[in-house]
DNA sequence: TTGTGTTTTACGACCTCC
DNA sequence: GGAGGTCGTAAAACACAA
């Protein structure tokens, strides 16, 4: 088959994205990796954590990831948690968080927070239109109602609905992916409940979430530019040319090769930041977080692996450079206050030695070596344990930090 | 406005492991 | 055989200088 890459809504947002300070836009790779690298085997623990803490891992996620967290809580750090975890390794963890990261965070936030705010002004068409977007009969709701079932009563209706909103105007792109040897699982939810549908309404279009006609791409340029005033500022005007051109054939003609018809989508700011997080959390995300994660950027698993591949790869080339001046010891120093300064500020919810707490992994100053996947295999039972706990001891954190992270966005 | 360089998605080839 | 890994690369998206 061909690949399907026709996503409405990366067209739409993708101006944001570009916004971004994500990877080295300006120059300023992160550097920050050799201090942690993981042993990839954590894959495997995706499995045993999922049989060991199946239970309480599935609400604890779902409510992490609603949370606007703004670095990984156990829940997802402890996929893998290494044994060699400590509190030292977690503040060195904290001084090693990407500047692009921060940026990315703080540019999250304030759209979000943009967004929520303007919501019921000129964007108004992001939260009114959105049964018009989609089939969505989730636009306001299935999402939502999951995500407060699984945090419980703590979060005010308040928050909970300028959560689900935050997350509408953050996600966006839909799975798309279906490769030409290959189907990516559209893991990504394409039903229903799939939080895409609550960017149905930054379409006007009726084609909702995986009509990749160009036709679509034209309906949504009046939303999309809402939607990025809603978010960092933008420099550029919200109209490209071709978002009134088909750039791409109505359909992928079935039997190209995916380099005839390649494209692809831009993920948002909010799709980029939690995977992000979630590479902060760990380089090589597990199989069930991938899943999760999908789930919750309404991406492929394939697309999460790429991503994560990619994210390696870049991280990789970053280092063989390694010659870049900012960079002290692969850190980037510079940006840790300000980082700290904008977490205190956007998620005072958060409590440091939380996400301290969280952040192990990456902390730890494990020399860089990479291991093949499948050669550290063999320590992700104690990882897993170690996984299991930090996810108890988060999923109760987690919904306090939650309702007040949330409720800090919605400011 | 345009040309050019960089970054970001996505894939294929090939590898290892179970 | 299927999963995921790296590596190399294509091409879109983007930034920026001229």
């Amino acid at each position: 088959m061909v690949s399907h890459y026709y996503n409405t809504l990366p067209y739409t947002q993708k101006h944001s994205a570009a916004n971004l300070a994500y990877a080295s836009a300006a120059g300023q790779p992160w550097n920050w990796t050799p201090n942690y690298h993981t042993p990839p085997n954590h894959q495997f623990l995706g499995d045993v954590d999922s049989s060991h803490a199946a239970h309480h891992a599935a609400a604890a996620h779902q409510m992490y990831y609603n949370s606007h967290h703004m670095f990984h809580s156990a829940a997802a750090a402890g996929d893998w948690h290494s044994p060699a975890s400590s509190s030292a390794a977690a503040d060195n963890f904290v001084q090693n968080v990407p500047a692009s990261a921060h940026q990315l965070m703080q540019q999250h936030h304030a759209h979000v927070g943009g967004g929520l705010a303007s919501a019921g002004s000129s964007s108004s068409a992001s939260s009114g239109s959105s049964s018009a977007g989609g089939p969505g009969p989730t636009v306001g709701g299935t999402q939502l109602n999951e995500t407060n079932s699984s945090l419980g009563a703590e979060a005010p209706p308040n928050h909970s609905q300028q959560q689900q909103q935050h997350i509408a105007e953050g996600l966006p792109s839909p799975p798309i992916t279906v490769s030409g040897s290959e189907i990516s699982s559209p893991g990504a939810p394409t039903s229903a409940s799939s939080p895409h549908h609550h960017l149905g309404h930054h379409l006007s279009g009726p084609s909702g979430n995986n009509n990749n006609s160009p036709s679509t791409h034209n309906n949504n340029n009046s939303v999309s530019v809402n939607n990025n005033n809603n978010r960092t500022s933008p420099q550029k005007p919200q109209y490209y040319e071709w978002m009134k051109k088909p750039a791409y054939p109505a359909q992928p003609q079935p039997g190209k090769t995916r380099t005839k018809d390649k494209y692809r989508v831009v993920y948002t700011d909010f799709q980029r930041l939690e995977l992000e997080k979630e590479y902060c959390t760990s380089r090589y995300i597990t199989i069930r977080r991938k899943s999760e994660l999908a789930q919750t950027l309404s991406l492929s698993e394939r697309q999460v692996k790429i991503w994560f591949q990619n994210r390696r790869a870049k991280e990789r080339k970053q280092n063989k450079k390694g010659s870049d001046p900012n960079v002290m010891g692969g850190v980037q120093h510079t940006d840790y206050s300000q980082l700290m300064d904008a977490k205190a500020k956007l998620e005072p919810g958060l409590h440091l030695p939380h996400t301290l707490h969280s952040m192990n992994p990456m902390a730890m100053n494990i020399p860089a070596m990479r291991l093949h996947p499948h050669l550290a295999a063999h320590s992700h039972s104690l990882a897993a344990a170690a996984a299991h706990s930090h996810q108890l001891q988060h999923s109760a954190q987690m919904s306090a930090a939650a309702v007040a992270g949330v409720g800090a966005l919605s400011m």
